[in-house]
DNA sequence: ATGACAAGTTAGCCACGGCTAATATAATGA
DNA sequence: TCATTATATTAGCCGTGGCTAACTTGTCAT
């Protein structure tokens, strides 16, 4: 069995097709964890002033070390900058960054909740939603929560 | 910095809720790619007669080696059997996890589409929208799509 | 029947993001 | 002030899923 064209009527999507879609998805989860990061320390220094390692974990619902590790990650990619037992901020890039994240999650809890989902489920969804929605599909959520 | 929300007073989401949300997020994340497999494993079967690892690694976009690790978790996980240097069948469990996957991808997919996105993004979004979607939420999605 | 090629596997590397335990620093209050 | 507590960091473990290189097995044609 070495065909590798199917002689069924229904036209599967080409392999190497899918192979990108599923590229698209892995790049998203490699950009998902700092953009939730970004986004949180933009909402936390905006509240209280400043985003501490301590409550960006328990928002996060992880460890403390766990939180240093990303946020290591985050500043050798210039999105965060941070001086040793101090709080986090911004770079200019991360605050762009966080900026985006804030506009685009709002969009996504808007659109779902005009679809008829209650606003603590729509939080939660948008969550995991957010980081693979093109720009395309959220035009039209924004389209559709701006009320038809 | 700007309010997220038009009332400025008002609460922002518990720290707990919040790391729920990112909990479930992570819990996705953990099955997104099983799901996947076990879903591109059962077309394919569907398709050829057979799954074979050099077809899988080809449309998941990967390298054999990568796929052959995948497939060992999913047999230790029950949901795939195989025998080595065969091709791959799916467990019981994972023709129904299969099953489940297909139609969610379907609804998700019907619903971008109907929404207004062209087919092509609409596959593209829904390989990654398809595993953060909520019962709840794919209901609506299920409604919308079928008539309104 | 055998030799060449295709396919599958194993070994071993890496980065990532979880964790716990131990340590270092900061902040606080008696 | 200084001891205690709270917070931050480091060290070190683990599983996952990428990869390449090397090896084994299967398949097919001659």
């Amino acid at each position: 069995m070495t065909e590798t064209t199917p002689n069924e009527d229904s036209e599967p999507r080409p392999a190497e097709m899918r192979a990108e879609s599923f590229h698209a998805v892995r790049e998203a989860h490699r950009n998902e964890l700092a953009e939730d990061y970004v986004e949180l320390i933009a909402e936390l220094i905006a509240q209280f002033g400043e985003a501490r390692p301590v409550d960006i974990a328990a928002r996060m619902g992880v460890t403390p070390p766990t939180v240093a590790k990303v946020l290591n990650r985050l500043a050798r990619e210039g999105l965060v900058a941070r001086a040793k037992y101090r709080s986090v901020f911004l770079t200019p890039e991360g605050a762009t960054l966080a900026e985006a994240c804030l506009r685009r999650h709002e969009i996504v809890v808007r659109f779902l909740v005009r679809l008829g989902l209650d606003p603590e489920t729509a939080e939660k969804d948008a969550e995991g939603i957010e980081h693979h929605v093109s720009e395309r599909t959220l035009d039209l959520f924004r389209t559709f929560a701006d009320g038809d």
